[in-house]
RNA sequence: GCCUUGGUGGUGGAAUGGUAGACACGAGGGACUUAAAAUCCCUUGGGCAGCAAUGUCCGUGCGGGUUCGAGUCCCGCCCGAGGCACCA
């Protein structure tokens, strides 16, 4: 019997498949486990060899887990909907869903063939009405909820509007966005519309205007972590800053909550602080300022974080989509004001960003510093931002960088603040120093001067301590076809929306995917878009809304009635372990904890955080293969002496490459313009270059997981990609190391087999091949939870070439079971050739003895303070001048940490292991 | 600029403060073969000495420090990767 896994894996995938052998059900008697991956956006390329890294870990760990007694949850599904599949049904008129349906069927052959543990039945896709029919009404949800920030939690909106009927605006602490104040009875004597305009800016889902990254090139706004350097991140197309009535997602409500909840989580801190930066929380005061345009005064709000820096005040900022704009703008400078307003606006959001340059024009009208009463002109400049604080900041040039740059370009005031500080050149930034020009603070250190002037700011009703945070409500409307459509419809005109109450709503027939001559979106091309003779929404969801709470619907996929059953979430609860890439941290990994938590709030689902561990695997990057062409010539001069020869460096596919040597006859063969080329060789070959890459198909380096599981088998694909190195990190695929786990494969096979001849006895195991057995045994628990997959592959490598020769049933049976997570399908073929009935999936995990795995050892006394105070153990092998020297080293610790606190030492060969203090 | 990471042979990478380079690839040599494939064995960080077994010194980006002992901990640099970037 050879070991042939094409076979092998035929007959187990097939058998898993028919059997249901990883079907999870509720079973409260076991402790759960819910693993899950990121699902995947079914893109036409197919899965490359990078793509089931994280797939390949997260099986592993499932296996393992259900190997440990757990009963494992462990789902995948396709993130459907998107604009590849949209763009492409632009330009060809096939139906989106056609194409989503094709590249699924081929991601899902591809996935079959490595050989998962998926629950198969549990799959999900967001293009499903029945999926996504849950996130149309999640949404109803949050249109259905206001934000209480006295309870710190969402409620349903029925509750506002009796605390408005009661105590009007006053009566209630939420969140909102630019609401109006109102009595009680002002309440009362509000028409239906102008109520719902007012708690439209409560709503946790509302409609309002606000400045949105507005793409042109895609016809649609997004979200801002979908915006990457001013360009859209899908399609690369220029992004401007536009205001727009659009449907948002109250986000911000939720900053502190998502803020504080990190801690808990076992995330890496790179990832966690990604988030922290993104949420952004800032300290600082909010506070009044008298302004004026000479004939009209107002109270203007700004908000800083140095407060102890108000008498250095020489000027004022506004955003350019500021309010304020309008109202300050004295006749005299009307002019220019709108001269600059229409130069921002032209601006694409790059241009924005890059420029940097120092922009700004004068209002014409002045503020009072509340503290010193001098007057300041008030300036518009576009490095104030509208969305965050007010949109409007008090500017003190000499302690902060752009407030500095502002003056020198406007030649505005400079009034140092800070003993010492030289600010003839630039500012002085740093929170640190004694005040001086600053009435009450001076002599204080800014530390102490910030909260003294905030209290004094409070006292004197000038301003209160206010905690702002970067983090922005979430645009949600996309002017897309390939969505979710938003169950709402419009009886008096925008804005005033009712929700459509029979779900889901499903996406309508259009005859074209693109926006209508008129500019608006696909569905505007629907007959007959209407719900009880209403105009329907035409806008559709984002991509991140089908993907916000599609772990709670692997729990129960098939449920009609809820989006999961209080039974299912009782049980499952939230993901134990989640794998995926880091470029979700700003995106899906924040809008899904808002969405959970928003979902905690109104009591349907029973955790507050949806993943409690995460693990982010790391790219698997291309190793491109380059050649060398002599310049004018056909001519390809080998690496090592292509620097003999003016070149040019060209990629060549890496199937005509092995081990850096080029397959010549593969080459000419390869395209028409090389049939003729000649070759430099080194030794008779010709090396190529290399660089590692990104994997595309443009640099031909692409490894499709479908060519390695030809060749060498899944159980091989599976082991290399773990033995490539730690799961977290990136690095390049290189096919030549591959043979190494091939090679380790069809050892393990030899144990049983020697051609047909089966080799497995029921002699007793010696002492060293059960230390070996054991060694792999801790190994292996001990990597596994720490993800250093790569250690535990090594490990079998190891104990492997202990055990040659070794045909022991007491062995290989344990082997097995060690082995079944990371190579399944062999594991289970020789498992099932030692006679057993049951799949290896339903064994047990060995029991680990430590007792046989220490080193032989002698023991040693040490001693310090003149008297032997204990004794070591040391390994027989070591000579006594070592002994001498570890003995002493011993001693030297033992009086430094104190000889009554030693409770115990752990030296093995070479080492202390373990020093334990009381 | 700020935050987070990482820097170890020809390559991928091992190493709770305790024999640096496990394991694997590649390379070189050998065995078995008519031959090839497959398989197995030996060598493989660098320098010096030796016919040899072996001995000896130097080595984890750079410079300091703590320690009996530092790739690992501390301080200061240099370089790479990722993220954020007018956030007042």
């Amino acid at each position: 019997m050879d070991y042939d896994f094409l076979k092998i894996e035929q007959k187990w995938q097939a058998r898993w498949a028919a059997g249901k052998t990883f079907k999870a059900e509720t079973d409260t008697t076991k402790p759960k486990y819910y693993v899950l991956d990121m699902f995947p956006y079914p893109s036409g390329a197919g899965l490359h060899v990078g793509h089931p890294l994280g797939y390949i870990a997260s099986d592993i760990y499932s296996r393992y887990k259900r190997l440990k007694g757990f009963n494992v949850l462990h789902p995948m599904g396709y993130d459907a909907f998107g604009l590849p599949a949209e763009q492409y049904a632009i330009q060809t008129g096939q139906h989106p869903e056609k194409t989503t349906d094709i590249n699924v069927a081929r991601y899902r052959q591809q996935m079959d063939r490595i050989g998962f543990s998926y629950d198969w039945d549990r799959e999900v896709r967001t293009c499903d009405p029945g999926f996504y029919k849950w996130t149309q009404w999640a949404f109803l949800k949050m249109f259905d909820s206001w934000y209480d920030n006295a309870q710190d939690k969402a409620r349903p909106i029925s509750e506002l509007e009796a605390a408005f009927a009661s105590g009007g605006s006053a009566a209630v602490n939420a969140a909102s966005n630019d609401a109006p104040s109102f009595t009680a009875e002002q309440w009362r004597s509000f028409s239906d519309k102008e109520k719902s305009d007012v708690l439209m800016h409560y709503r946790i889902a509302y409609q309002g205007e606000s400045t949105v990254n507005w793409c042109p090139g895609l016809g649609t706004v997004l979200a801002n972590d979908e915006v990457k350097d001013g360009y859209s991140e899908r399609g690369g197309f220029p992004v401007f800053q536009k205001k727009m009535i659009q449907w948002q997602l109250r986000v911000s409500a939720y900053a502190g909550r998502l803020l504080d909840g990190l801690d808990a989580l076992d995330w890496t801190d790179s990832l966690k602080e990604m988030q922290r930066n993104w949420i952004g929380r800032s300290v600082g005061a909010e506070m009044v300022f008298k302004v004026s345009d000479g004939t009209e005064s107002y109270d203007m709000t700004i908000f800083t974080t140095r407060a102890d820096t108000v008498f250095g005040v020489t000027f004022m900022v506004l955003a350019p989509e500021s309010e304020w704009v309008e109202k300050l703008t004295t006749p005299s400078q009307k002019a220019a004001v709108d001269a600059y307003l229409d130069s921002v606006k032209k601006k694409t959001e790059r241009e924005r960003i890059a420029g940097k340059a120092v922009t700004g024009v004068f209002t014409g009208s002045y503020a009072t510093n509340p503290l010193t009463g001098a007057q300041v002109p008030v300036w518009i400049s576009e490095y104030v931002l509208s969305g965050y604080g007010t949109g409007a900041i008090m500017a003190v040039p000499a302690h902060d960088s752009r407030d500095y740059a502002f003056a020198k370009k406007f030649d505005l005031p400079i009034i140092p603040l800070i003993e010492g500080a030289d600010v003839s050149e630039e500012s002085f930034d740093a929170k640190e120093g004694i005040m001086i020009n600053s009435g009450f603070l001076n002599g204080l250190t800014v530390k102490e001067a910030i909260p003294a002037a905030i209290a004094y700011v409070e006292e004197h009703g000038i301003g209160h301590r206010k905690v702002n945070y970067r983090i922005r409500d979430a645009i949600f409307s996309r002017q897309r076809y390939w969505g979710e459509p938003f169950p709402i419809y419009y009886k008096d005109g925008i804005p005033t929306p009712y929700p459509v109450d029979k779900l889901p709503l499903t996406l309508p027939e259009v005859d074209e995917y693109k926006p209508t001559d008129a500019g608006e979106p696909p569905l505007a091309r629907a007959k007959d878009w209407t719900y009880d003779g209403y105009p329907l929404e035409t806008s559709t969801m984002p991509g991140f809304a089908g993907s916000s709470a599609y772990y709670l619907r692997y729990m129960d996929p098939h449920n009609g009635e809820a989006l999961v059953s209080r039974e299912a979430d009782d049980y499952w609860r939230n993901v134990d372990l989640y794998i995926g890439g880091t470029e979700h941290a700003t995106g899906h990994l924040i809008y899904s904890r808002f969405w959970n938590k928003f979902l905690y709030d109104l009591g349907y689902v029973c955790e507050d955080e949806p993943f409690r561990k995460l693990i982010n695997q790391g790219m698997i990057q291309g190793r491109s293969s380059f050649v060398y062409r002599i310049v004018g010539t056909n001519k390809f001069v080998s690496v090592g002496l292509k620097d003999s020869y003016e070149t040019t460096e060209i990629h060549v596919d890496i199937s005509l490459v092995r081990n850096d040597r080029l397959d010549i006859e593969g080459f000419r063969k390869w395209r028409p313009e090389f049939e003729t080329a000649e070759f430099v060789l080194e030794n008779g070959e010709y090396i190529c270059g290399w660089a590692v890459e990104k994997m595309s198909k443009s640099m031909y380096n692409v490894v499709n997981p479908d060519t390695i599981c030809d060749t060498y088998g899944a159980d091989t694909l599976r082991l290399y990609e773990m033995f490539l190195g730690p799961v977290e990190q990136s690095k390049p695929w290189d096919t030549k190391g591959i043979d190494g786990v091939h090679r380790f494969l069809r050892k393990v096979w030899r144990m049983f087999y020697d051609g047909d001849k089966w080799l497995v006895n029921d002699d007793k195991a010696t002492p060293s091949e059960l230390k070996a057995l054991h060694k792999l045994i801790g190994k292996e628990q001990e990597d596994i939870e720490t993800f250093s997959f790569n250690t535990t592959v090594s490990a079998f490598m190891i104990a492997v070439n202990e055990l040659s020769g070794c045909s022991k049933r007491e062995i290989l049976e344990p082997l097995l079971i060690l082995l079944s997570p990371f190579a399944p399908h062999i594991a289970e073929e020789l498992w099932e050739a030692l006679g057993h009935k049951q799949s290896i999936s339903f064994a047990s995990f060995p029991e680990f003895n430590a007792a046989l795995t220490v080193e032989d050892t002698c023991t040693y006394p040490v001693s310090f303070n003149g008297k032997t105070r204990f004794t070591v153990d040391l390994p027989k092998s070591m000579s006594r001048e070592e002994v001498e020297t570890h003995v002493r080293g011993l001693e030297q610790t033992a009086k430094w940490v104190g000889e009554q606190s030693i409770v115990k030492m752990i030296v093995v060969p070479g080492r202390i292991v373990n020093v334990v203090i009381k």
